[in-house]
DNA sequence: AGCACGCCGACT
DNA sequence: GTCGGCGTGCTC
C-alpha cells in the first residue's frame, strides 16, 4: 500500500510519538514546522511537559481520519529538526504500520520502540555531538575494500548446498514479481551456516550497497555466528543488534546499518526492525524456534515479520528476498510450502562422515519406580567415556528440585506471590521461585507443622548433576582420571562470558558429561559429544498445549543434532528416558522423519481447525484479583458475542469464534491475577477486521483493579 | 507511558 | 507548617 500524501497541509506535520497502546492519542500527532520535512524525518517535538523523539509520518488519507486535528493555528511548533539522521525508508515506514496494525498496537508505541532508546534520548545538541564521533565498529579501509574481494576462503560446497543456493537465486519465473519466500530445510550438520554465508555473499557482491540481515533466535548464538561471519567477510562493516548490548552500541550499530556503513547486520528478532535502506536479504535461522515471537510489548513475530519486510523493500523499488532456514520447521512454514506459498529447499545429508544419531528409547515401565538412569543407558555412557569422547544430559529443569515438600503435613514450597512452587537449590540452600525471583533460605524444618524431614520432590539439572556423578563414581576416563562432569544452565551463566568460557571446556575436551537444560540444545556445534539423552520428555507428550508436540520433536531433533557432528566419532546415540515407548513421536523421531510427523500433525490441526488452519487471538488481562480479571473478560466476551451476532445477520457462520475466559494456567505471577480469553477467526482477514472493531471498546470495561490488558494475535503459548 | 495536579498523613 | 503518598487526567 503505497503512502499517500493527499491530506497533508503546508506547515503541519504529521509525528509519531511514544503515546501507550490504549491512550486517548491518535496515532499522529500534528505539529507545524517552517521548514518542510519529508516522511520519516527525526523531530523532537513538545508533549506535554516534556519533549520527545518523533518521526514524521506519512498523511494519513482522508479515510482514516478518524478525528478532525486541532485548528492549524492552535497547533506547537517542533522543538527541533533532526537532519543529519537522514531519515526512515518508507519501506521501513509502512513495516512499523504492518505491525502496529497487526499487532493491535498504537503506531507511535511500535514505531519508536523499534529506535536505539538511546536515539531517543539524546536531544539535538548531544545527538550532534555523537554523531560526530565515528562510530566504533569495524569499517574497512578504503583501499582495501578495492584490493579484495569481500568474500575470502570458503569450503567447496556439496551438492546439495549448490543446488539449494542455485534455486534460491533462480530469477523468478515472472519478472518484476515478487520471489517468494524460500524455506531451507536441512538436518543438524547439513551445513545450513555455509549456505546462508554465500547467500550473503552473493548478495553484497550483486551491488555495491546492498545490506544482509541475518537473525538467530537466541543471544548466546550471536557470538558464534558473528565468528563465523567476521572470518569470512574480512572486508565488510558487520554490526550486532541484540539486547545484552549497552545502549551505546546498540546506538553504534543501529547508525552504521541506518546509513548503510554496515552491510551485514546479525542479531535477535529485534533485529527486523534495524534500520536498512539497502536490505536486500533477511535470513532467519531455525525459524521454528518460539523466541522470535516477542512476549513483552507489542508481541510480534519476527519470522513473520521478515516475511513481510521483504514483499514492502520490494514492492518499494529493490529487490529484497527472504531465507527461512530449520531441521525442524514450524508447520506455519511446512504448510507454506506443500502450497506452493514458499519455494522448498532441501539439505538431507550430513557434511562428510557423519551420520545422524541412532534414536535408542529406554522403556522405564520396566525398571522399579523411581529409577534415575535405565541401566542401558549407563553402560551406554561408559562406553562412551571409555572411548573418550563426550555424553550431554539433557533435562529441561533447573535448580536442585522442583519443589520441596513435609512428609507429615503435606506442606509443599509455593511461592507467597505465585500459584506456583519455590524451586530448591541446593547450592546455597535456598528456595526461589523461577517466576518472580522470590527467594529464601530452606527451612531447617516445615513451616507448618515443624517436621525435620522436609524432603526435595522430582529433580532438576543440580540433582542430576550430583546423580550422574554418583551413578558413575566408579567409571573413569580413558587414561584413569576422575569423570569431570559440567552443569551448564541458566544459573551457571549468569554471569557475562560465562557460557561461552563453560563451552570453551567442552570444545577443549576438559569435560566428559555435560549436563544442561534447553540452552545447550540450541545450535552449539559440539565436536566430540557421541552421546545426547533427555531424561524427562514425558511431560511433554501429553501437555495440553496443542503445540507441545510440535515443540518436543523439535527440541529432540535439535538434541539429536548436537551428537555425532564429529566424522571420527563412532556411531551417535541419542537416548530417550519414557514410559511411553510406542508415541509417534518416538516412532518418526527415529527415522529423523519430520516430513512424516509434520503431516501427521498437520492432518490432527486440519480436523480440529487448529492453526494453521485457524487464526487466534488471546485477550490477557492482569488484575488485583482474579474476579476482576475475569469480570472485566466477561464484559469482553459480551461485546464479542453481540458483535458476532450483529455480524451474523443473514449469514450462518462469520467465521469468529468466541470463547469464555478463563484463568490462565498459571493464574498468579508476583502478586497479579492472569486470565485470558481466546478468539478463533478461520481467515487471518476476518480476525483481523473483528479485532480492530472489538479492541477500541475495551476501554471502556475498565474496573478498578484492573491492572492492564492486552492482545496476543498469533500467540505460542495458549 | 510519563508527568502533572490534587487532596490527606507523619516529620524537620 | 511542609514533604510525599499514589488516585485521576492530559498530552498535537
Amino acid at each position: 500500500m503505497p503512502a499517500k500524501n493527499n491530506t497533508s497541509v503546508p506547515g503541519v506535520l504529521q509525528v509519531a510519538v511514544a503515546a501507550p497502546a490504549h491512550s486517548d492519542l491518535p496515532a499522529l500527532l500534528s505539529y507545524s514546522s517552517e521548514q518542510p520535512l519529508a516522511a520519516g524525518s527525526l523531530v523532537r517535538v513538545p508533549l506535554g511537559s516534556r519533549e520527545v523523539l518523533g518521526i514524521v509520518w506519512d498523511a494519513p488519507d482522508l479515510s482514516s481520519l478518524a478525528a478532525a486535528p486541532p485548528a492549524t493555528a492552535t497547533l506547537k511548533p517542533i522543538e527541533a529538526a533532526l537532519p543529519e539522521l537522514g531519515h526512515l525508508s518508507s519501506a521501513w515506514r509502512q513495516l512499523l504500520a504492518f505491525s502496529a496494525r497487526y499487532y493491535q498496537r498504537s503506531l507511535g508505541e511500535v514505531a519508536l520502540a523499534a529506535l536505539p532508546p538511546q536515539l531517543r534520548e539524546l536531544d539535538a545538541l548531544q545527538l550532534a555531538r555523537r554523531l560526530k564521533k565515528p562510530a566504533r565498529a569495524f569499517t574497512p579501509a578504503a583501499d582495501s575494500l578495492a584490493a579484495s574481494p569481500s568474500l575470502t576462503s570458503s569450503p567447496t560446497l556439496t551438492d546439495e548446498q549448490t543446488q539449494a543456493l542455485a534455486d534460491f537465486f533462480a530469477p523468478s519465473q515472472q519478472p518484476g514479481l515478487l520471489q517468494r519466500p524460500a524455506l531451507l530445510m536441512g538436518s543438524t550438520g547439513s551445513g545450513k551456516t555455509e549456505v546462508y554465508l554465500h547467500s550473503v555473499a552473493r548478495v553484497l557482491q550483486g551491488s555495491p550497497t546492498a545490506q544482509a540481515l541475518v537473525m538467530v533466535p537466541e543471544i548466546n548464538l550471536t557470538p558464534q555466528l558473528e565468528a563465523r561471519f567476521r572470518a569470512r567477510f574480512t572486508q565488510e562493516c558487520i554490526v550486532t543488534m541484540h539486547s545484552g548490548m549497552t545502549p551505546a552500541q546498540r546506538l553504534s550499530s543501529w547508525l552504521l546499518a541506518h546509513s548503510a556503513q554496515a552491510r551485514i547486520i546479525l542479531g535477535t528478532r529485534m533485529s527486523i526492525f534495524a534500520s536498512a535502506p539497502h536490505l536486500a536479504l533477511i535470513i532467519v535461522d531455525e525459524e521454528h524456534d518460539a523466541s522470535y515471537k516477542s512476549q513483552d510489548g507489542a508481541r510480534h513475530s519476527a519470522r513473520d515479520l521478515a516475511v513481510m519486510r521483504a514483499k514492502l523493500e520490494t514492492e518499494n523499488g529493490h529487490s529484497c528476498q527472504v531465507l527461512l532456514g530449520s531441521a525442524t520447521p514450524s508447520l506455519e512454514s511446512w504448510q507454506a510450502c506443500e502450497q506452493g506459498r514458499y519455494l522448498r529447499l532441501q539439505m538431507h545429508q550430513r557434511i562428510g562422515q557423519a551420520r545422524l544419531p541412532q534414536l535408542r528409547l529406554a522403556d522405564m515401565r520396566v525398571l522399579p519406580r523411581g529409577t534415575l538412569f535405565a541401566p542401558p543407558l549407563l553402560a551406554a555412557l561408559q562406553e562412551v567415556v571409555a572411548r573418550g569422547e563426550q555424553a550431554l544430559l539433557f533435562l529441561n529443569r533447573r535448580g536442585y528440585a522442583p519443589v520441596l515438600a513435609c512428609d507429615a503435613c503435606g506442606w509443599k514450597s509455593e511461592c507467597p506471590h505465585c500459584s506456583a512452587y519455590r524451586v530448591f537449590h541446593k547450592s546455597d540452600r535456598s528456595l526461589r521461585c523461577h517466576h518472580c525471583g522470590h527467594t529464601e533460605r530452606v527451612p531447617r524444618a516445615c513451616p507448618e507443622c515443624g517436621n525435620i524431614d522436609i524432603a526435595p520432590l522430582g529433580r532438576g539439572t543440580q540433582k542430576l548433576e550430583e546423580q550422574i556423578a554418583l551413578a558413575l563414581i566408579d567409571v573413569k576416563q580413558a587414561d584413569g582420571n576422575a569423570l569431570r562432569i559440567l552443569r551448564i544452565d541458566a544459573d551457571t551463566t549468569k554471569l557475562k562470558g560465562a557460557l561461552q568460557a563453560q563451552l570453551a571446556q567442552v570444545h577443549a575436551g576438559e569435560v566428559d558429561i555435560l549436563v544442561g537444560t534447553q540452552m545447550v540444545t540450541k545450535g552449539h556445534d559440539f565436536r566430540r559429544i557421541s552421546l545426547v539423552a533427555a531424561l524427562d520428555a514425558d511431560a511433554a507428550l501429553f501437555s495440553s498445549d496443542f503445540r507441545a508436540p510440535e515443540r518436543l520433536f523439535a527440541l529432540l531433533m535439535q538434541a539429536a543434532g548436537r551428537a555425532g557432528r564429529d566424522a571420527s566419532a563412532s556411531a551417535a546415540q541419542m537416548w530417550v528416558q519414557t514410559r511411553n515407548p510406542g508415541h509417534p513421536l518416538f516412532a518418526a523421531l527415529a527415522q529423523h522423519d519430520y516430513e512424516g510427523y509434520a503431516r501427521a500433525q498437520l492432518q490432527e490441526r486440519a480436523q480440529a481447525q487448529l492453526p494453521p488452519f485457524s487464526y487466534q487471538a488471546l485477550l490477557r488481562a492482569e488484575a488485583r484479583s482474579q474476579e476482576v480479571a475475569q469480570a472485566f473478560l466477561q464484559d469482553a466476551f459480551a461485546a464479542a458475542q453481540a458483535m458476532t451476532n450483529t455480524m451474523t445477520g443473514d449469514k450462518a457462520n462469520t467465521g469468529i469464534t468466541v470463547y469464555p475466559p478463563v484463568p490462565m494456567s498459571l493464574q498468579r505471577v508476583a502478586d497479579v491475577e492472569r486470565a485470558q480469553m481466546l478468539v478463533e477467526g478461520s481467515a487471518r482477514g476476518a480476525l483481523q477486521a473483528f479485532l480492530a472493531a472489538w479492541l477500541p471498546q475495551l476501554r471502556s470495561f475498565k474496573r478498578k483493579g484492573l491492572i492492564r490488558f492486552a492482545v496476543d494475535v498469533d500467540p505460542l503459548q495458549i
